[in-house]
DNA sequence: TATTGAATTGCGTAATGCGCAAATAGATTA
DNA sequence: TAATCTATTTGCGCATTACGCAATTCAATA
């Protein structure tokens, strides 16, 4: 092979390309022909077609015999239930989100960095407005949401993670102003919540706040999201913030950070 | 290589043993170290040292640096929620989920059939009484859950499916006895909807009707669960089968089942 | 510090998985 | 209905790749 990998060594070639596949599938493209696959990966077709069957055969991929198209299969969903429920911080945060829906009626969600966007570990619908889709695994950027700002904001050097972002604008609130952000995650350093409001999805706010673990280190971001007709800022924000810093911290406790906090 | 791996032909070998490490992981042993993987796949340590390399990489899985245990790693918890929202059955039948715990107050469960088990697709807790896991992907026994019971009795043959699976019990009113279960199986078709009592767990009960595809095949079952003390079978039974069934036909009609049944 | 046990890396071999090209299956149009 | 075109899957031989062995490193325990 002429052109490498840009692989690290001792990788198993076959094993990287079949991993590499399945991540081709994502929340807008659920669904893939082998050719595209081809396309996306830099691979010959009869590769991907000897890849997929076998994938297919172990349940990880899931051929539509009537379009041809394939999709994920069982087993990921199973894995993912098994990760998610082998997860620590999850463990010790669910009842605290269950606890928070219960006394505001406004959706809970636990997430946790993962390179420059964040994922949703574990979130508890309102009861009211809840949403039709699992927020759970989805991934989401970090610049835009509460969470994610809390966890840009606390970053070890938030400014050279900021720089490999590339801010897109979701609604026509979105932050794509360098400046701006940063100005925005002092803020949030400051106060010790992020606010988020129609910056990702139109018509919708959040409000989030740290999650520390036994080493003080932000591990993870607790928020409060709904419908800006459930959240109602500004008037509810000191309340909100009161609330998610007071479970966040106590999350905090459970995972052994002693709170003696700065 | 003497041994063959008694796999179907044209199968990339390392791609086989990779996701079969991967499914080394349950929910009874969500943590592994590299020698336990090799016991459990017959593989040398060397080989799945560099398969599990390989797939930390790629944040399949994760190392813990300081037990030198592995787990599922973040991909799998995002792929399984791609998978998830994936769903048409899901997308269908969680609007009906939430209907029926706002209308009732029970855990209302959506799962498929999956081999010689089961899995959930979906799940909206109780308020009262939310369990402190996730159900998402999970696989249950067919022959001690409501769902898996309505499963089992209109599969194709489930006799012979029968045979294939071993009755284990897990608490004293389990159905261990074949042909117990095949009367069960039996009332379950006659009647329409199944019901458990504390089958697969102590204290818990739960009642489950067929849902059923475009082709008038069933695919997937629905139920309501919760502590005995909310279910309280059996006077409640018969309105409980009532609403499960009436939802469980709403969530066919929407998958393109023309109600005209036998 | 010595000793055990597990996990990882080096290395040569041959089995394995790769790409090419042919064949098949499926879709689209004449 | 037949014919053409596209997309996917199989056959085959070569070379790469990944395998197992053995040495090494690392960690835990005595």
């Amino acid at each position: 092979m002429s052109k490498s990998e840009s692989a690290s060594p001792a990788l198993t070639q076959s094993v990287t390309r079949a991993l590499g596949i399945l991540s081709c599938f994502t929340d807008e493209r659920p669904e893939l022909r082998a050719g595209d696959v081809a396309k996306i990966m830099n691979l010959t077709p009869s590769n991907v077609s000897r890849l997929l069957t076998t994938m297919v055969t172990l349940g990880y991929v899931e051929k539509d015999e009537l379009s041809g198209l394939y999709r994920l299969g069982d087993q990921i969903i199973t894995l993912g239930g098994i990760a998610l429920n082998n997860s620590e911080i999850r463990k010790l945060a669910l009842p605290e989100l269950y606890d928070l829906e219960g006394r505001l009626g406004l959706g809970a969600n636990l997430a946790v960095r993962k390179g420059s966007s964040m994922f949703y570990l574990a979130h508890v619908d309102s009861r009211h407005a809840p949403r039709m889709y699992t927020l759970l695994g989805r991934t989401n950027p970090l610049y835009c949401t509460g969470i994610g700002k809390v966890l840009l904001a606390h970053a070890k050097e938030p400014e050279s993670d900021m720089k490999q972002i590339e801010l897109i604008g979701y609604t026509e609130h979105t932050l794509t102003d360098r400046a701006a952000l940063l100005e925005e995650l002092a803020a949030v350093r400051r106060r010790g919540y992020a606010v988020e409001v129609e910056e990702l999805a139109r018509g919708r706010a959040c409000i989030a706040a740290p999650i520390r673990g036994r080493s003080g280190k932000i591990v993870a971001g607790l928020s409060l999201s709904g419908p800006l007709s459930d959240i109602r800022l500004p008037e509810r924000e000191g309340e909100l913030a009161g609330v998610v810093i007071e479970v966040a911290d106590r999350i905090s406790v459970k995972l052994g950070f002693l709170s003696a906090q700065a």
